[in-house]
DNA sequence: CGACACTTCTTTATCGTTAAAGTAGTGTAG
DNA sequence: CTACACTACTTTAACGATAAAGAAGTGTCG
C-alpha cells in the first residue's frame, strides 16, 4: 500500500496525500480527512520510512558504536549510565538510537560493514580502540561523529575526561600518604589479549588511548616524586572483570610486596582487594588499593574503595549534545574535557 | 558520490558495481579490485543503506518500544537485562537494534509517529500499557512483533511470565506462615498517575496486565485461605520507586497494621522495609515483606527480600529469538510462559 | 561441429517518497 | 479592473540502490 494507491482511490496526486501527513495546512481540512479516511481503510499505515529518508537524504536516526559486542554494554554499569544520558539528549531531540550490531567474526575482527550499513545520521562511537576496522568504516562515512573517551582522531569531536590528570592526582594522593612501593594493575592495553607485566615500551604503544594516558599520569607523578618508574610493575589484563583483578594480585603481590596498588578500573581494584584479604592481608592497613571510575559498588564494598569519580551520564549528555548541535548545522559545544575527582573512601591510608 | 558515478568512471554498468560489493562471484576479481580503487578515490564508501533498504524491501533493523521515555530504561536495572538478552540475540542474527525515541509530548501522550516512522523489520514492545497509542501505531505497521510482558493482544506472539500463578505462589507462602493481615503495594494500575487506595473495580479494570494479574494471583490465594477481599488495602503507587513504597507503607500501618505486606515490585518491597524500619517495626518479626523481580539489591538488602524470581535477561533472549525467526520467515518458538521461582530470604516469617 | 554450460557483464524496471516549481481559481487592495 | 497575494492543489524529477532477466564470449564434450 503506498501513498500513489491513496492518491489514486481519493482521486487527487500523490503529493497531495503525501502533504496530508506532512504538511497539513497545504490541502483542506476536508481533502485530509477524507485522505485518512481511504488510508484507514486500505490498511495505509503512514508515508514509508524508508522511502521518506532516501528522498529527504535523512533518517533521524543517531547510530553507537561499542567497543565490544553489543549485549556486554548491557553489563557493563559506565557504559549503561552512557546510554541513558546518551538517550535523553536523542529522544528530545527525537531521533532514534541505533545500537549497531557488529558480533566478532570468526577471527576475533568486527565486520566493519556493520558501520557502512547502518542508515543513520551520525556517530557516537564510544570507547573503542585506535585501530578498529569498524571506527575506520565510520569515520569513512564522513557523517556527523563524536567520539567518546577514545580515541582522540584529529578532527573528530571528542568528549571525555582528561585521564592523564586524574591519574597523577589518584597516584599522588597514594604519595601524600607516604607511599613508596607501587604496583599497577591495567586493562587491556591492546586489543590483542595479552595478559602479563607490560614494560615501558609496550606502556607507551598502548592502542588504548586511555590506558596509554592513565599509565603516563602514574608515572608523571611518581617520577616526579623521585620514584624509578621502571621498577614499578605494571600488570596488563585483558579486561576489566574482577576476576581479572584477582589474577593481577595474585602475580604481583608475592615478588613485589607492595603497599600500594593503583588499578585502572574499580572492577580490578575490588578484584585485588578480595585476593589480598583473602591472602591475609588488610586493606588498607597492609596494602592501599585505588580504583578508577566509582562505580556504584565501590561504595558498598569492604572497605569502600577508594577511586577517581567520573560522571558518565554526563558524558552521554554533552556527547549526545554535541552530536545533535552538529546534526542541525550549529556549531554546538566542542570538547572540553569533563572534571573528575578524587573520592577517598576506606580503601587508603599511609603505608604499614 | 554513488554507485551509478562509480560506473561511469571505470565504465561499466553500476550493476556491476553493486555485485563488487554484494556478489563478489559475479564478477572478476581484477575488476573488483578495479572498483575498489576507483570508489576509494573517489570517497565513495560502499552502497547507501537506505537506497538499499528501499529496493530490497528490509532494513535489518528490530525496533524496541518502552513504556517509558527511552532513557528511563536504562535506570531499570530489568529493562537492562531485557535488552541485553534482545540484543544477544539480535546481534548475532546481524540486525541493528533501534531505540525508538518517544518522549512524552505537553500532554502527556507520546506520540505515536515515532512508530509509523521507524525504519525497521519488525518490533519488540516491552511492557506497554494496552492501550498506548504508539502500541497501536506499532500494530498497525503489520509488521512481526513480539510482545513483552504487556500486554497481550490476540494474534500477537507473547514473551512473559505467569504473573498470576507467580503472585498466588507468593501470597501462598505468606499464607502458609499463619498470616492473616494482608496489605498489597501495587504500581500502576492505569497510566493516569492516580496514588492511593485502590478499590476492586478499579484493580479489574487496571489498563495495566501485569498488574492486574498479579493483583487476581494474590486475590486468589487469600480467597482460597477464607479471607476477605475487600478487606484486604490495595495502595496504588503511580510508579515503582522505593520513595512510592514508603509512602504506601506510611499510609498502610497506621490504619491496617498489616503483619503482611505483597508488594508488586522489588524496589516497592524494599520502600516499605525501609518505611517500617524506620519506625521502630523489625522485618520480618513484626511485618514479613515479599516483592516480585530479584533485582539485584534484593539479595544485599537489610533483611535479603524474599521475592519471586523472574529471568529478564531470559525474556530479551527468547523475544529475540521469537522476532527473528519470524523475520526469516520461519514459525519459530512460541507463548511459552516463562518460568518464576519463590526465593525465600530473610523479610519473611511466621507472624508475631 | 553443434549443443550446452559457464562466466562475466548489461538492461530494464522499480522500491516509496518529497523538494521545488508551477497552475488555477479566488479574494483584495489600489 | 488590474495587479498581486493567497489557497489548494499538480507536475516533474529525482533520492540510491538491486532483482530479474538477458546477452556476449569462452570452453567442453560427444
Amino acid at each position: 500500500m503506498t501513498l500513489a494507491r491513496i492518491a489514486e482511490e481519493v482521486g487527487v496526486s500523490a503529493m497531495t496525500v503525501s502533504n496530508a501527513y506532512n504538511r497539513p495546512d497545504q490541502l483542506s481540512e476536508e481533502l485530509r480527512e477524507r485522505i485518512f479516511e481511504t488510508a484507514e481503510q486500505l490498511g495505509y499505515h503512514g508515508p514509508d520510512p524508508v522511502g521518506r529518508s532516501l528522498r529527504r537524504q535523512r533518517t533521524d536516526v543517531v547510530g553507537v558504536l561499542y567497543s565490544n559486542p553489543l549485549s556486554y554494554a548491557f553489563d557493563d554499569a559506565a557504559a549503561v549510565s552512557f546510554l541513558r544520558g546518551l538517550s535523553s539528549v536523542t529522544e528530545e531531540a527525537d531521533l532514534g538510537l541505533l545500537l549497531v550490531p557488529a558480533a566478532r567474526g570468526v577471527s576475533g575482527e568486527r565486520d566493519p560493514r556493520a558501520a557502512s550499513q547502518a542508515a543513520v545520521d551520525g556517530f557516537v562511537v564510544y570507547s573503542m580502540s585506535d585501530e578498529e576496522p569498524l571506527l575506520k568504516a565510520a569515520l569513512g562515512r564522513r557523517l556527523p561523529t563524536v567520539v567518546v573517551d577514545q580515541p582522540l582522531k584529529e578532527g573528530v569531536p571528542f568528549v571525555g575526561v582528561d585521564d592523564e590528570a586524574a591519574a597523577r592526582m589518584s597516584a599522588e594522593h597514594l604519595l601524600h600518604l607516604g607511599h613508596e612501593r607501587f604496583a599497577i594493575v591495567s586493562f587491556a592495553l591492546s586489543p590483542d589479549g595479552r595478559e602479563g607485566l607490560a614494560d615501558p615500551p609496550r606502556q607507551e604503544q598502548a592502542s588504548f588511548r586511555v590506558s596509554r594516558l592513565r599509565l603516563q599520569g602514574y608515572r608523571a607523578a611518581l617520577e616526579d616524586a623521585g620514584l624509578v618508574w621502571c621498577k614499578v610493575p605494571v600488570y596488563e589484563c585483558p579486561g576489566s572483570a574482577r576476576e581479572l583483578g584477582r589474577r593481577a594480585a595474585e602475580a604481583l603481590f608475592p615478588e613485589n610486596s607492595p603497599t600500594a596498588v593503583l588499578a585502572l578500573s574499580d572492577q580490578l581494584a575490588l578484584g585485588v582487594i578480595e585476593w589480598a584479604t583473602e591472602h591475609g592481608l588488610s586493606v588498607p592497613e597492609d596494602v592501599s588499593v585505588i580504583g578508577f571510575d566509582d562505580i556504584p559498588e565501590a561504595t558498598g564494598a569492604e572497605p569502600p574503595l577508594t577511586t577517581v569519580h567520573q560522571d558518565h551520564a554526563a558524558k552521554g549528555l554533552l556527547a549526545g549534545q554535541m552530536l545533535v548541535s552538529r546534526l542541525r548545522g550549529e556549531g554546538g559545544p566542542s570538547a572540553e574535557p569533563l572534571a573528575t575527582r578524587l573520592v577517598v573512601r576506606g580503601s587508603t591510608s599511609p603505608p604499614p
